[in-house]
DNA sequence: CTGAAAGCGCTTACAG
DNA sequence: CTGAAAGCGCTTACAG
């Protein structure tokens, strides 16, 4: 059935069988360790961590996972055998036996709408913060992390990760749109939680960044630095987050003057924040607030505001939204919204968990991240 | 042995079993699916996949393995059964069969040397690429990915996860150091690469950047660009990393004049940046060139130099390392030495394939990617 | 080209 | 508190 270099585990080099004896029961595997020539046995499963202690599989299993019905004695003889042998069971078989996996998935966009591949992953600092999060958290509560692309456009990859039994449920991101392809192949109930806004109300469970109040906040600062012509750049329905922090904006300014915007189509480019700042100030020169939908975009305005004479935020105050890095360190320094990355992706493991768990009572529908406002040069 | 929920796979809706039919040998589970009422069976082993062709499992397992024994006919019907079904097969079961995974891990390190809770996840843009590229080939060639952090003080994470079968093998970031716990605990031919420069002549393959030449690269852009006194910020023993540009700026600069430098303890920030060139400038105020061993750290000495009233690149050119998205767009944009990282991360998991089939004539012990000079305004 | 059977290495209900 | 045995769902050498 299986060839025999499968009964060598891999270990401290290439395992070589030189002879095979049989003693007290126990087929003792000798190995040539070709570097030094130091020669010990191979522990490979539970059967031979057993016999070693003379007891049965049954027996070491139990000790090996802590059951209480196991003696103490017996017990700590038992795990001080797998550590001094360095066993480790084998997983496939643990997951088989128990239809567990204690795993779970990260499933990342392979193509966004505009088909950048891996964009998410490779541009987006957000993403680090919270990858980070949901790694300290299924490191805490010792699961393992799978982490997978999937084409939004065919999420069945979702599905059969979770039906096979590799991972236990999903973490999926970069999904705002709750397609047909979405409801067809995942049932309300299955194991999965999404980060961020989806474009429509959505039968799963979501955690996500509170994208109006954050813009509330945004804009809300601007008024408070006395600004009365308060634009905002970003767009407006590209996905739920963007227009979250639009109907924020138009909340906050609502009740000061009519709301001067401009839309920013495709991405939340560098350049797109220029050409959009450049449009702004032809059609309204009297400008003297922006609020900017992300921290690239303000970069940019400010850029632009500069080439035109515009001292910030004496002339014009400016905020972005995310707190990047370099917020910190741009000239003027960036007033902006933080959101905690990191604690997002705690919360996605804990609410994923809780779910794969059934436990309905714990588990809100909707989690909402807190925002704050960073006041910095630019606004204060 | 196993619940009874065991035999219901997770489904569209929440499992329920209503009746249990012996139909033509084959077990038919039912199940409410409690949205829409609608009723359909349950497919969940090979067993019943076989049962619904009418063949042996056997015969079955070989059809969807596209295993050539089996007449194209039968492979077809089979196949078509399997995907009406939404068949997808155990994992666990077929990893406990065949004593393979099909998945290779990611190890990033828990702490660094200065003990930042995952620093390099959360704060490393250049992970990010790298982490694409992984995704992007495991995609390619069929494998799946686990991401797990590790103490790199007891490294023994590693060789449990490969022992244990969880994965065929690990792509080790951040470790720079061959100290005695790795030399312990992981032999030589583990299958394992590295991601990074070791502090020493190491056993284990590595993938790396080209720091010596990457810094000799952007120093003798400063030297062409006609400038004199060259000096360097960025630390000089940190990491084998910063090493090596420190010996490649020497390299380039050792015919013109005696080198200039500052040693930047700590990590890469800002605030060090801003320091050191300070201190550099007290010491040796006729610089009229700086390397600058990050682009974090050249930003920073441009805002100084900035201050201290010189003109960038006309009285002081600086260069930077990394090519961080920011580069492009600060003014004055940055000269800076780019590596992709999309591409290593491509090349770290062919290596680690190489290696964990033992394919030893493909397999080079160092491979180094290539760097690039991007030239913008700060040094032209 | 196909099937019956053994095996992969765990876990646990049952019996003692 | 412990063990023999059955079972998890695959794969494949062997026989036909």
């Amino acid at each position: 059935m299986q060839s025999v270099a499968k009964h060598f585990r891999i270990t401290k080099n290439e395992t070589q069988p030189i002879a095979t004896t049989y003693a007290t029961g126990l087929i003792i595997k000798w190995v040539l360790n070709n570097m030094n020539t130091e020669i010990k046995p191979i522990v490979r499963t539970l059967d031979d961590i057993a016999k070693i202690a003379g007891v049965s599989k049954s027996t070491a299993s139990r000790a090996l996972n802590d059951n209480p019905l196991i003696s103490e004695k017996t017990r700590l003889k038992i795990q001080k055998i797998a550590k001094d042998h360095n066993f480790i069971k084998h997983y496939g078989a643990s997951s088989l036996s128990l239809n567990t996996s204690n795993t779970i998935a990260l499933m990342v966009p392979k193509y966004d709408e505009n088909h950048y591949d891996l964009v998410r992953v490779k541009e987006d600092p957000f993403f680090n913060k919270v990858l980070a999060g949901i790694l300290s958290q299924t490191d805490l509560i010792g699961k393992e992390l799978l982490i997978s692309s999937f084409d939004p456009a065919s999420p069945v990859k979702i599905a059969q990760l979770v039906n096979s039994r590799k991972v236990d449920g999903a973490i999926v991101f970069g999904a705002t749109d709750e397609n047909e392809k979405f409801s067809d192949h995942i049932p309300a109930n299955f194991p999965i939680v999404f980060w961020g806004n989806m474009r429509t109300t959505t039968k799963y469970k979501t955690v996500s960044g509170n994208d109006m109040e954050g813009a509330r906040l945004a804009t809300q600062a601007l008024i408070d630095a006395g600004k009365k012509n308060i634009a905002y750049i970003g767009g407006f329905g590209e996905s739920p987050e963007v227009s979250a922090r639009f109907e924020g904006y138009k909340k906050a300014i609502h009740h000061l003057n009519s709301p001067k915007f401009i839309s920013g189509f495709g991405r939340y480019t560098h350049q797109s924040g220029e050409q959009q700042m450049r449009q702004l100030l032809d059609l309204y020169p009297d400008i003297d607030g922006v609020f900017a939908g992300s921290d690239v975009l303000a970069m940019a305005a400010i850029s632009v505001l500069k080439q035109k004479g515009k001292s910030i935020p004496e002339n014009v105050a400016v905020v972005g939204y995310d707190d990047i890095d370099m917020a910190e360190f741009f000239k003027p320094a960036l007033t902006t919204i933080s959101q905690n990355g990191f604690v997002a992706g705690q919360i996605l493991v804990d609410k994923l968990i809780s779910i794969i768990k059934k436990e309905p009572d714990s588990i809100e529908q909707r989690t909402y991240i807190d925002v704050h406002l960073i006041r910095r040069e630019s606004c204060q």
